[in-house]
DNA sequence: AACGATATATATCGGTCCGCTATATCAATG
DNA sequence: CATTGATATAGCGGACCGATATATATCGTT
């Protein structure tokens, strides 16, 4: 599942530039599975197009900054059909912040408690982006995914606002307290 | 967060070969939140050791294979806290399988069900190898994440049982009966 | 009206990482 | 006693990330 047919795809529900494929990425209900940046969208654009899967319509204006918005062409459909069916690679999932809480013994508490903050702030952010009108699901694949992200992410939170307080408390009593030899293993 | 830093924070747990990271990394608990490959994990190792942060000992017995077991320094462990305190990046989670399941109205509904049939499945074995007893917990923050990973597959599993049929019943309504565009706007 | 911050927009480059492959030994299975 | 599967190291090419450069538009603030 490479780049071009990422944006192979976004471009059959939708034309669009560059730019807003990138943001669809990062803002988007997609973006809870998948993400790709500049540096990976425009050489797969400009492949797509060489190839004729996509066309390119240059919107300029006055003398207003290029936009190239790209528009799948029938060809594209076809061939995306086909790219669809290879087989999936296991789900992969990359989270520093849960790398940096399976080893906060050996990082300051308070800069733990900073992070389970910021990490719970996200949560709240990303449900918002998914409840936001804009993203509302218009088919029965749609949904499927939005509401199991919708799942994941309210299981994630409530279990972070329910166990942070213990994580702190415990690691300020490994800190705070005697040397080691507490209730909790130090490393 | 480079691998050398996954390799040393493993490293810092307990003493391994690249072989051994690597099934951590498939196999263990740590799979819930980063990866890495052998292309990355050996060269990362080789710097690791050339830089004093590790110690290899080689075990070859009789005239085995050569076994490269890698024990981290008191220099490495300077350098693992300093690398833990670097700002974390966004969580990144690629899932083929759900990008499948959002653009399912482009793939042959029997298609769609056998992909339902190995991703429940897949759940099943993630919730096993979380159960398992060698998979227990020893600190306070292992224990949050531990049970973080236990808290969403669970969810996942839940909502993915629960909805599945809807969604099979949804495409093969649309494949089989008329071409109804959003007819199957039922939940 | 000027200013700064932010959003829109395209593009490239270096370095890192992934996926695949090759090689080799040993244990177990039939 | 062959074949599979697990253990184990290593390298290559290509894909991808993160940062950066460049330029205009918009919007709120002083």
């Amino acid at each position: 599942m490479d780049v071009a047919t990422l944006c192979l795809s976004l471009l059959s529900l939708k034309s669009a530039s560059g730019y807003e494929i990138r943001k669809q990425l990062v803002d988007g209900p997609v973006s809870l599975f998948h993400g790709a940046n500049y540096g990976s969208i425009y050489p797969a654009l400009a492949r797509l197009a060489a190839e004729g899967l996509i066309a390119v319509e240059v919107h300029a204006p006055d003398g207003r900054l290029d936009k190239k918005v790209y528009r799948i062409t029938p060809e594209g459909r076809t061939a995306l059909r086909r790219s669809l069916l290879a087989e999936p690679a296991h789900d992969r999932i990359r989270s520093e912040f849960l790398f940096l809480f399976f080893f906060a013994a050996l990082i300051p508490p308070a800069r733990v408690g900073e992070l389970l903050d910021r990490y719970i702030a996200r949560h709240r952010e990303v449900l918002a982006m998914l409840s936001a009108e804009d993203c509302v699901p218009d088919n029965a694949g749609q949904r499927f995914v939005h509401g199991l992200g919708l799942a994941i992410f309210r299981a994630r939170l409530d279990y972070l606002e329910a166990n942070a307080p213990g994580l702190r408390a415990s690691l300020d009593a490994e800190a705070g307290g005697a040397p080691t030899r507490g209730g909790a293993k130090a490393v």
